[in-house]
DNA sequence: ATTTGTGCAAATCGTTTGCATCTGA
DNA sequence: TCAGATGCAAACGATTTGCACAAAT
C-alpha cells in the first residue's frame, strides 16, 4: 500500500541528509523539504526562514544560517555571490549559470545548455582553476 | 617649462572629476590620484582608506565609501562582486573578466582578449542584458 | 551666499558566535 | 548516555546615515 506524500517527502529528505553525512534532525529535515520540494530554487537565509515560519516550522534564523552552510559544505547546495548585501543559495549544484535582476533581486538559472566559455585563460602562476562563475545581469525595460 | 609630476597628477585628477560631473574637492582629488596613479587596481574601501592614511591623506572611512560609490555612479569605477563579505572596486571600467583567489583575497584582471562568451542566452521576458560578469575562481596548489 | 561635501559617531543590516538547553542515535 | 544541534541574545564587521561643520562655486 502507498505511503502518503508527506511521509515520502520526509523520508527522501532524511535519506538525503544521511547520505550527506548529516544527522537528520527535525529542523534540518523540514528545511530540506522546503528547499528540495519542487525544482531548483534560489534563496537567501531570510527567505527560507520566512518560508519556514509561514509553514509553521519552528526554526531560528541562526539555525537556518548554520543549516545552509552545512548543506553547502555537504554539497547539497551552492552558494552564489551576486549581491554584495545578501547570500543566495542554489539547490542546483550542477555546473550552470545565472541571470540576476537587481531591480527585483531575482536570481534564476540560465536555461538550456551552458554558456560556452571557450578558451579558459591560463590561471596565475601557482594556482589552478576551481570554478568559473558567469552571471548575466539583466534589467527590466 | 615642464610642471612637476605631482602637479600634473593633481590636474589630471581634477579634470577627470570635472568631466565626471563631480566637484574636485581635496579628498576626492587625493583618492582619485591614489586610484588612478598606476595601471588598473582592485581595492576595497578599507584598503583605499588604509592607503590614504599611510600616505598622510586626511580622509574618513565614511568619505571613502561615499567617494567610491560616487565614482562608480559617475562611471569612473566598476564595482565587482566576488566576496560575500567585501566589495571590490576596479579602476578598469572596460568590459573584462577576473580571476579571484579566495585563499589570498586577491582579485586580478584576466589578461589578454576577453573570454569569448559565445551565444548569449535570451534574457527572461521583460528584461534585457545589462552586463555579463565572468569570475574565474582559482585556488593555490 | 548657497550649495555640496566631509567627519564623526551612532545606527543599520546581514551574518556569526557563546552558551545553556534539548535531542537523536 | 552524550556528542552533536538548537535557540536566543549578544557580538560582529562591513556599510550607511544624521547632523554639525567646512569648503567649493
Amino acid at each position: 500500500m502507498r505511503k502518503k506524500l508527506r511521509e515520502t517527502a520526509h523520508e527522501t529528505a532524511t535519506m538525503r541528509l544521511r547520505q550527506a553525512g548529516l544527522r537528520p534532525t527535525r529542523q534540518r529535515n523540514e528545511l530540506a523539504k522546503l528547499l528540495f520540494r519542487d525544482g531548483h530554487r534560489h534563496l537567501t537565509a531570510e527567505m527560507l526562514h520566512a518560508e519556514a515560519v509561514a509553514e509553521g516550522v519552528k526554526v531560528s534564523l541562526a539555525t537556518v544560517y548554520n543549516t545552509l552552510h552545512q548543506f553547502t559544505q555537504a554539497g547539497l547546495l551552492l552558494q552564489v555571490v551576486v549581491d554584495p548585501t545578501r547570500s543566495y543559495f542554489d539547490t542546483n549544484t550542477a555546473d550552470h549559470q545565472h541571470f540576476y535582476c537587481e531591480d527585483e533581486n531575482s536570481l534564476t538559472d540560465i536555461p538550456g545548455p551552458e554558456i560556452s566559455v571557450a578558451d579558459l585563460p591560463t590561471p596565475p602562476p601557482g594556482t589552478e582553476i576551481k570554478r568559473v562563475d558567469v552571471v548575466v545581469h539583466v534589467r527590466r525595460h
